[in-house]
DNA sequence: GCCAGTACAAGAGCACCGCTCTCGTTTGTT
DNA sequence: AACAAACGAGAGCGGTGCTCTTGTACTGGC
């Protein structure tokens, strides 16, 4: 896999893992749209055209930054939840992935800035980001689903009398799922439901946050976080 | 207020007019990023450098667009609820001020990237735009109030077992609320925090969507959003 | 071991950007 | 009428993303 034949290629690798790092010390400076090409390389000792070699372009090695971004995020969550002792302990493992999940936030503002903020290349993101990007969200579905098989209350699997059945609307989740784990989630359309809002809850409060949208409302920010995620696991049933 | 006195201050206003709206038909083709300002003086007839007589940078002209976007979000979403004919049908009243949110939104991708994507100028908003930014959550606040000094069920006001006394994180939103209006909501802290976490789901769904993350598990995005805003209702109370 | 072919780094250069400064001209005040 | 302030145009600075050309170092086939 990284096995690297000629000395071409690994100072290839090497060079391209140089540049990636390079960008990756300019965000903890400035944010995405202020990346400048021409810095990386002069940060690594290039003439900015020689980046092109490695990198198509700025686009190019924006969307390599974000990969990364995602990958650090994911590793993070997927690391505090395994550190939980208690597997079957759901609200310790939701309250770790969701803590983790806002620490790397808070202290890489730009990079998170980068995944969740407005996308400056394209409107489509490239294929190749959809796996990273999920990482965070997949394990936090695999807590709900294990509270709900260990016989969580299911409280959170009922609609509301007002509002109609989602298993329209979340059809495409349940198969996204589906695809990705041997869950079948086709019989909890409401949790599915749940399951997305809070997902777009943490993030609408990270963005908030971080974006400062919260200034003058809310100023113990991580305490209010703590409330938040505590409310969100009571919400999906996380007894 | 608006009175021009001499011709000059006449043309100025106006002049300043036109660089706005040329600034906001510009974002209707490329994100915040992407906006020029050589490029706005050209679509109103000028030299780049004759914009600065009337805005000190790129910064400041991104500010008042800022101003300008919220103030017409704000604007959606009031003329929205004043619409709804039962004022006492408070459930109706959300439901079509948040319809109007994302709609306005969806309408002007690159507006909403401006004022809640990540922010292009420095981390700190300008404090003139706070005002303009508050006259969603305003209103909505003023709903949730309306509806739960009509006897709405209380339920929202209980904290669940496992989570804390929500008091001290949400004191500064009390505050901020009892500022603006003859509102006090001391003595429901629970509601307040479940209205903060209302708020981010609304634009965590909405960023969501734009960004293009509920790609691949949400196709519906209209259906989506409705049934997430039934219930948003429910949690909040809106019987 | 030599020789194509290729990957590479460097440099010059293009068009564009934000922003500053200078210079005539127009406008308002005294 | 005289002065000062406001204004628009232009030139110019340093920066950007990106392309093209040039010379060099490496690689694989003979």
């Amino acid at each position: 896999m990284t096995v690297a034949r000629t000395a071409r290629e690994r100072a290839r690798q090497e060079i391209t893992a140089e540049i990636l790092a390079a960008g990756r010390a300019q965000l903890r400076r400035v944010g995405p749209g202020e990346l400048s090409l021409r810095a990386v390389a002069r940060d690594v000792g290039m003439v900015s055209s020689a980046v092109y070699r490695y990198f198509a372009s700025r686009d190019e090695l924006l969307n390599a930054l974000i990969i990364a971004a995602y990958d650090e995020l994911g590793e993070a969550a997927e690391a505090a939840d395994d550190a939980v002792q208690d597997r079957d302990d759901h609200v310790a493992r939701w309250m770790a992935t969701c803590r983790a999940t806002r620490e790397w936030s808070v202290a890489h503002p730009h990079d998170y800035a980068l995944i969740y903020g407005s996308p400056v290349p394209g409107y489509a993101a490239p294929q190749d980001t959809v796996v990273p990007a999920t990482r965070v969200i997949v394990r936090l579905v695999e807590i709900i689903v294990a509270a709900h098989a260990a016989g969580s209350t299911t409280a959170a699997a009922m609609p509301p009398a007002s509002a109609a059945d989602p298993s329209g609307v979340v059809a495409d989740a349940i198969a996204f799922i589906a695809e990705r784990s041997d869950v079948d989630l086709e019989t909890l359309p409401e949790l599915v439901m749940r399951t997305l809002m809070v997902w777009s809850t943490i993030f609408g409060t990270l963005s908030f946050e971080l974006f400062g949208h919260l200034k003058g409302s809310v100023s113990d920010l991580e305490g209010y976080f703590e409330q938040t995620a505590l409310r969100l696991a009571g919400d999906l049933g996380l007894a």
